[in-house]
DNA sequence: ATGAAAGCGCTAACAG
DNA sequence: CTGTTAGCGCTTTCAT
């Protein structure tokens, strides 16, 4: 079936089948060889290799491609060559300006080298992790980017089936499938908790999400406590994705059932935002009543009043890195012993500690 | 060139050419077919229009897909088909809440109906803006969302030529390309503007970006001022995207300029809330001093003390809803004449003005 | 520096 | 309900 005939040659006529889409289908690269004078090739070559071409020749085939308005088929470009030139990015949520900072890095890095960005969120689920990550296969990516580590043993199988580069960031894993950039969340917790316990705060309390990363985090706080001699922080989990009005009902619930608490560490600056909104709606003096910590260093903490204390992370570049890491691979780099990317952290001390 | 039995059946022994790659490659159609003894279309089928299989063919095929882990080629079949299940969106940042949500929404509706999100961000530039076009119309995307309407005479002829839904966001267009989900940026501007005038507010300033969506804005606050019979808004211009600093820095150089000022309204809830913040260092009562007016209703708005007053719109919904037409068009719905939603957006009081 | 031949892995049309 | 046939539009060898 000359599919293509029935569009083209027959199109105008159209005796052979009661298709709809009598309208001209786009140009190929044949059209525009012959525009030019030359065999398809050679507008291939044009296109991908411009620098192998005579001036001339190269000349009459832009020419030709101009004149008819010729857009590139990828499509077909990647199934002949098993290459897609497009990078699969699988984040928790877009609904957190974390991840999006993440992404617009990536993004960034992506663009410089002509490829482009397939986007996913998992909606912090494993099972739609393994979606994804099946989902991109089939599409044939040549890389994964994954903010969070793949522990789900699935994924993990996935990704190595799908046999291309993988960066996992926001985290520094222990086994890392391939390429990892990020910080230790669970260092980062734990510089916080003794940020606090430096500043005297002896009671404390942590309030965050169950997604690894901010369970790695309270993992860092309770070190903390412990190596200080204090007791165990008390923890309060809040559904993904978190949102201002949960840090509020967190701080209410804790100072509620814990009178003695000093300092919250919240696994996110939106979460200390509204905390911290809601204990001057209640006159609770921050810090002298209750501290609070954020996580990211998000805008929004430089700018409150009290100023939030806060980790700072780096989410632009993380993701910056992870493209570049990336793209070198794609270009031909070999592969070397994991390469994991330490991109630090660092404690921000404000009015709200 | 049968580049595939170079790799397959003589890939062990590989010896007609020096390929690194002597890996297995994946599995194809025709090995699940053998498998699973049916013809490589019942696979397909198995696929695409499972219930036009026999109960019993389609469970053998399904056990061989598993057994063998069959990834199937989605490039392949988006050119034999003619349509990728891809669907582009362009922003103009990721760096902004606003456009995350609604990506977040577009996500979710295309995830469902199982289509894939190809994400490009243009950093306000409009070249950028028809290099995106014509990179998706090069990988034959099956629709496009734009964040923003398409003005430039370039992008829209890039987009008829792509010949595929398209659908503007972020604003109502008079001419739409084709759809558009949104709400009257001046309409919005304006109901901004009233909202100041009739609390006695007689120097208004706007603060904002240059990219059209602001502009329409600024418009509105100016119709509102001439219809009161108040003097033109002084305006400052400020770079996209636009950050906490860059209100600061507005708020300072606007009332230092003009001591009279009594309101500004800034383009967006960032910039209002580091306005706020450095009224707060200077000593510049809000809203006695000056009244501050934000836009978008963000999360920060709400706990920003004093409460920022705004203009909710549902960034998120656009997302969604602009998903959902596209889907309604690809699954076969008439183009309906030029198919405008109107989300609107609502002004909401509170302590800064 | 250019061309000819041979697929990449899948799906659509048609037949049975 | 299942199979046969014929491409989708490009890139890759290999040859000249």
């Amino acid at each position: 079936m000359n599919r293509r005939a029935d569009r083209r040659e027959n199109a105008p006529i159209s005796h052979r089948t009661g298709r709809r889409r009598t309208a001209a289908a786009p140009a190929r690269m044949e059209e525009v060889a012959r525009a030019a004078g030359v065999s398809p090739v050679t507008v291939s070559r044009a296109l991908n290799h411009p620098q192998q071409l005579a001036p001339e020749t190269l000349a009459a085939v832009r020419s030709a491609i101009d004149r008819l308005r010729y857009v590139r088929n990828l499509t077909a470009g990647s199934l002949a060559s098993n290459r897609s030139r497009i990078v699969g990015a699988i984040v928790p949520t877009l609904a957190s300006s974390l991840f999006s900072d993440t992404l617009n890095g990536l993004s960034e890095a992506l663009h410089d080298q002509g490829y482009q960005l397939l986007l996913g969120q998992t909606g912090y689920q494993a099972s739609e992790e393994a979606a994804l990550v099946r989902a991109f296969a089939g599409r044939r990516v040549d890389g994964i980017v994954l903010a969070g580590m793949a522990r789900a043993r699935g994924v993990r199988a996935a990704l190595r089936r799908a046999a291309v580069p993988v960066v996992e960031t926001w985290d520094l894993p222990a086994r890392p499938i391939d390429m990892a950039v990020g910080f230790s969340n669970r260092d980062a917790g734990r510089a916080a908790g003794w940020h606090l316990v430096d500043r005297g705060y002896k009671r404390l309390a942590f309030a965050g999400g169950s997604d690894d990363r901010s369970q790695a985090r309270l993992l860092g706080l309770i070190d903390a406590a412990a190596q200080r001699g204090l007791s165990a922080p008390l923890v309060w989990h809040l559904p993904n994705p978190s949102t201002i009005a949960d840090g509020a009902a967190a701080i209410t619930r804790l100072l509620t059932d814990e009178p003695e608490l000093d300092a919250v560490f919240f696994s996110n600056d939106m979460l200390a935002a509204g905390a911290a909104a809601e204990c001057a709606r209640r006159g609770w003096a921050v810090p002298s009543r209750v501290a609070l910590m954020g996580f990211a260093d998000l805008p929004i903490a430089a700018v409150f009043e009290p100023a939030l204390s806060t980790v700072q992370v780096r989410a632009r570049e993380i993701g910056r890195c992870a493209g570049d890491l990336l793209l070198r691979r794609l270009a031909g780099a070999a592969r070397p012993a994991a390469r994991i990317v330490d991109l630090g952290f660092s404690v921000v001390h404000r009015g709200s500690t």
